[in-house]
DNA sequence: AATGAATGAGGGTTCATTCAT
DNA sequence: GATGAATGAACCCTCATTCAT
């Protein structure tokens, strides 16, 4: 990669990175062209020279995103952690950490460009699917698992748990009953 | 209430109930007071004698949303059902009906309007907290809740099934898996 | 007609006037919506409650500009004057006028669009064509015209001299020959 | 020349012919710099390298289409061909040629750039001039032209014919009547 | 000389809000 | 109180032009 491609690169993520900030801040409608440019350090012209419209930056950034998110689950899920360790790593993610921020974005987006976005159905479908039904395998298998529920309906529960605790107004509730929830999560409301 | 003001009435909840159709169905940044009107066949201007503000107008749709809302809520946990009933119709709620919509703006307006919206945060505390703590309490009574889960925790428990039924790009998933759900909510990932 | 409406139809001809004036003046392409809304004395959004948008407007203006010289056209054919002088006005129109301006806004507009104008070949074909037709046979009955050349040839000469006079950079150069012109034209390069 | 100047002029009539076809196809003001060097093949900088700006790249185009021109109409009145037959591809011109395409760019430039394009002005007085007087001395010697019409007049009427003829929205209807524009060329409204 | 990248200035259009009847 | 008309501010986007390699 030469010269010129490389700082053209370097411009284009810098674009994405601050769009994205500026989505999950503020919401993909209130964020202005000009706002993404001036955070970004470039001109205006200059994200419509490499997106061509806000619809289709909002769409890449969308993917810049999703793979984002999905480059870390892919790590934490082939690692070799124990299944348990895995799972509330998955459920409270970043929940933990000081700067979280909202997931509003995923929703916005899927609001009004969910049609068409292949992009996205096609890693869940081929890459993320099978991953997570193998975890859920190696669950069964040591015994966290109730054998009689469907990878559907196991998946469901755990994306469940997963955004409820990424959403900003309530990550804050989570922390004291974590422990708690924990307990929900693996007992249900009836208990052991 | 005489003539005028009752007709005048009319016409604010004629604008309530236009605005929060749209609302939901569109997001509230893609919502224009033109269309509000139209929708309510009035003018543009009666929307500001009545709420002088855009902005005036989301807040007090919010609230006569949350109110509708908790009017069923209400209704519902102060009947005399079992526990279980009411509890599956709390978790899926309008899930099973027809004309599901988009609870988004729910989201879009405590992403924006979050800060001050005490009378939400008044109804809550006063009226719902109360219903809800002795509806646990129920529960418990009838054997259904673990007894060492906070009401903290059991609350939060709740709302994430509830409103996570809820997610228009979510409904359609909840319907085939229903039953596998309910049993992962009273026994959790485990089962019994 | 009202208050309201009275104002709001000056207004819209005030817009038409200012805009047609301009279009003459700098060609369609290099006038913004800016200069018509500071020419005519309204906001720009004012334009737009009227005409929705430019395309909308130059349609609009040329509908206005057609009719303005059908009328004074159609007024000349109708009246009783004599073959010959109705037949000078109508070449050199307004040649003779001081403020003579360009006639380029009419190819603009036929350029750019031509399609779907319905509005003008209607009013050619129903009202101006058959009263040339007419003059042509007063034309042929007073000797002015060759009775071998068709009305097709006739109209299509005609034009020729009406609109080829009013080209702007054309017309200055008009007056010296005048004479010679009309000579020209009832005589042609041969003379008689 | 050598072989830089020689590329480098290659270049330039690239980028000349170019502009030329897009000025004609789409009008002056609608051709972008991007689209030109597009389709010359070439980077906008390097039009900017020969021509300095916009407007001057449109004035030296107009001097290349006036050239073209020229040529042909020169070759035309030098040739030996009988002044009736000289006359008649004038008038018509291209008129009969298939790829016959908009004058309109000679319009565009006239109005916007008229003034100070004393280019067009030299050649006319110097070179074109003296042989369409020329040309009009042999109409009169071979009894064509009524002698007591001037030069100034006859040019007008020769470039009125040879113009109009030119315009894309005309010169269909030009064909079926061609016989009797040129009877009416020679003999007038009124015929021999 | 030639180019890919970057930009300031401006154009059309929309929207929440105010004016005038 | 209710409305049609009008508007300032702001947004997305384009284009002629310049920068940096």
């Amino acid at each position: 990669m030469n010269g010129f491609k490389k700082r053209s690169e370097q411009k284009k993520q810098a674009i994405l990175q601050a769009a994205l900030d500026l989505f999950q801040q503020f919401g993909v409608q209130k964020v202005t062209i000009a706002e993404i440019a001036k955070e970004a350090n470039v001109s205006q012209v200059t994200i419509y020279n490499y997106f061509e419209s806000k619809d289709n930056l909002i769409r890449e950034v969308f993917q810049f995103y999703v793979d984002g998110i999905w480059q870390e689950q892919k790590q934490l899920l082939q690692s070799d952690l124990p299944f348990h360790d895995k799972l509330e790593r998955i459920i409270f993610g970043k929940t933990f950490e000081a700067n979280h921020i909202s997931e509003r974005f995923f929703e916005d987006f899927m609001k009004d460009y969910a049609s068409g976005n292949s992009y996205v159905e096609k890693l869940y479908v081929e890459e993320a699917l099978p991953l997570y039904i193998e975890f859920f395998q190696q669950g069964r298998k040591e015994g966290f698992i109730d054998p009689t529920i469907s990878d559907e309906a196991i998946l469901f529960y755990l994306q469940m748990f997963r955004e409820y605790m990424q959403r900003s107004d309530v990550a804050e509730k989570v922390l004291p009953i974590a422990d708690e929830l924990t307990k929900l999560f693996f007992y249900g409301l009836r208990g052991k």
